[in-house]
DNA sequence: ATGAAAGCGCTAACAT
DNA sequence: ATGTTAGCGCTTTCAT
């Protein structure tokens, strides 16, 4: 049923090695029986058995890529920048995906470490240092946007991007600013912080009401503070989604925007570009984190050894539509 | 460096085959003895191989599934409704990822046939027919919103979902429908086709412009359309991303959405639905999809000789602020 | 209930 | 340039 290489090399009239050889376009083997052994695969509709090359030479190439949610294109924009330079470097990419509560984190890991894949990539990790401790053992990782200790990270400056995305507001004369954040969890503080950061250093008041990353659960999250009394003049998103989730809300009570509130959204996805939606928001560069990360893949595979790599970008802010400033 | 199985029996002092069977659950294993042998291996920090696994048991559990673009949200729901039978069935899911020109699409496939798994689930397959009939020897496919001949096929009937379309515009008064198409590849003629057939029907004539995947290129490609004599007074694209590149070419040329011109896209991405958005669109309820295409996996799996399976499910109309009377 | 032994299909020295 | 020979770390009969 399955043709392995014995099959071929039999049908070729060569050894196994030298199948081998040819498939991998080692050097040392004759051109013409190369070209002879492909044609015979390629007629046989041979495929290498990944698992027995895997096993036998302890290792593969690939890379496993971990992102944390299909639904928010952030992912995307991260997964075309691995790939751009994991491409040409010939690595391909095995992904798996986690879910917006981390409650998949945990499978979608240990499915990539038993696939023995080379390094992984993860974007987006929900797990605790404690919970991702263990893995420094079986794994190499590479972390995007999220500090793991001891592991190899690509981060973006959350801080100061937050920051940038406050002090817009507090130029445009908002002082009643809302946060609505993630929850707390390990690596991810620095927006909020960000957000306190630069509220305080204005003697504003700060206001943080939390909700999952889910575009419906950032509306109902929200819903009070507009309700309640002093409403917000703006709201500063954890993220694109969630913003979205605001603006949904917003639009619910017929409140316009920016006139009566403003919004900020996190991570200039596509989603926050559309001519009706023209959210201003902070750019984290996804693509450029992407390609960051595949580069410290590579590297580290290269050098297993080599002390924890850190790099942190630098976050720009991108003007639209949603904000401007507060009614009087 | 690394823990083996052997590893693990000889200090919990039993037999690999015991440690192999513990791991999984099997049978005829003592509880004492396996509770024994797994906390040991938790101690070592094991994790099973699972090359030599495959290897060894020719073949997984695990399903590969192909993604054709992780910017259009329409993979992110279907990939949703997999896991959703998927899980509770104990099949871990391993993912690949196209690209909208589709020439990724075979490096894909192909990084899943050596990885081995069990089946595989692709949703949005660019490949001509031809180019796949290869891998019907090499796989166990159940192909997503693409017929593919001999294939296992989870389809959407998009003859009748554009007849849903073009009958709501047409109902409206609109007779100039531009369709914007995208480009012919085998089993994905039904949006098409069901233009034609409900323009046809109706005696209007229909107007076909082609564009790929991408929402800029949908902008580019609709543009002389836009510019040139007697415009559409509505448009019909191939997805909600191409739609959302009409809108966007439309608010360039300060064209209002639905008072000049309507349009109507195709999958409801959650992309389709922000208040400000509000497109109008046809609903092919990938979760569904996605659903039905584990469970064909599955059932695959279980029996590897059985006919191929087929379902074709029936979209609806999503009448949202996109479309109106044409203009007078 | 547990153990021994034979592969699974490759790669990696090492020969030739 | 090509062939030989050990494994890689598991699963699977088959014994016990």
């Amino acid at each position: 049923m399955k043709v392995t290489m014995e099959d071929v090399a039999r049908e070729a009239g060569v050894s196994r090695s030298l199948v081998s050889l040819a498939f991998r376009g080692a050097y040392g083997v004759n051109e013409a029986t190369r070209d002879h052994i492909l044609a015979v695969a390629g007629r046989m509709n041979y495929q290498p058995n990944s698992a027995a090359a895997t096993l036998a030479s302890r290792g593969t190439s690939t890379l496993g890529v971990f992102l944390l949610d299909l639904h928010n294109e952030l992912f995307a924009d991260v997964h075309d920048g691995i790939r751009e330079v994991a491409g040409p470097a010939g690595r391909e990419l095995l992904l798996t995906v986690g879910s917006i509560g981390g409650n998949l984190d945990r499978p979608a890991l240990d499915l990539l470490v038993r696939a023995r894949v080379d390094v992984v990539i993860a974007a987006g990790l929900l797990l605790s240092d404690d919970e991702l401790a263990p893995y420094r053992r079986s794994l190499k990782l590479v972390s995007v946007m999220r500090e793991v200790p001891e592991a190899d990270n690509v981060l973006s400056d959350n801080v100061l991007g937050a920051g940038l995305a406050i002090d817009h507001l507090l130029g445009l004369g908002h002082r009643r600013i809302v946060h609505l954040a993630s929850p707390r969890s390990d690596g991810y503080g620095g927006r909020r912080e960000g957000y306190m950061r630069a509220m305080k250093q204005a003697g504003a008041k700060p206001r943080v009401v939390v909700s999952d990353y889910s575009r419906t659960e950032a509306a109902k999250a929200i819903a009070p503070v507009l309700d309640g009394a002093a409403p917000p003049t703006a709201i500063f998103a954890h993220n694109d989604q969630t913003a979205l989730g605001v603006l949904d809300a917003l639009h619910l009570r017929n409140l316009r925007v920016p006139e009566d509130v403003s919004v900020v959204g996190y991570d200039n996805t596509s989603a926050s570009r559309p001519p009706g939606i023209a959210l201003t928001t902070v750019d984290v560069h996804a693509g450029r984190l992407g390609r960051l990360a595949a580069e410290a893949a590579i590297a580290r595979a290269a050098d297993p050894a080599a002390d924890p790599h850190e790099v942190r970008t630098t976050p720009s802010l991108v003007v639209r539509g949603t904000t401007a400033a507060p009614p009087r």
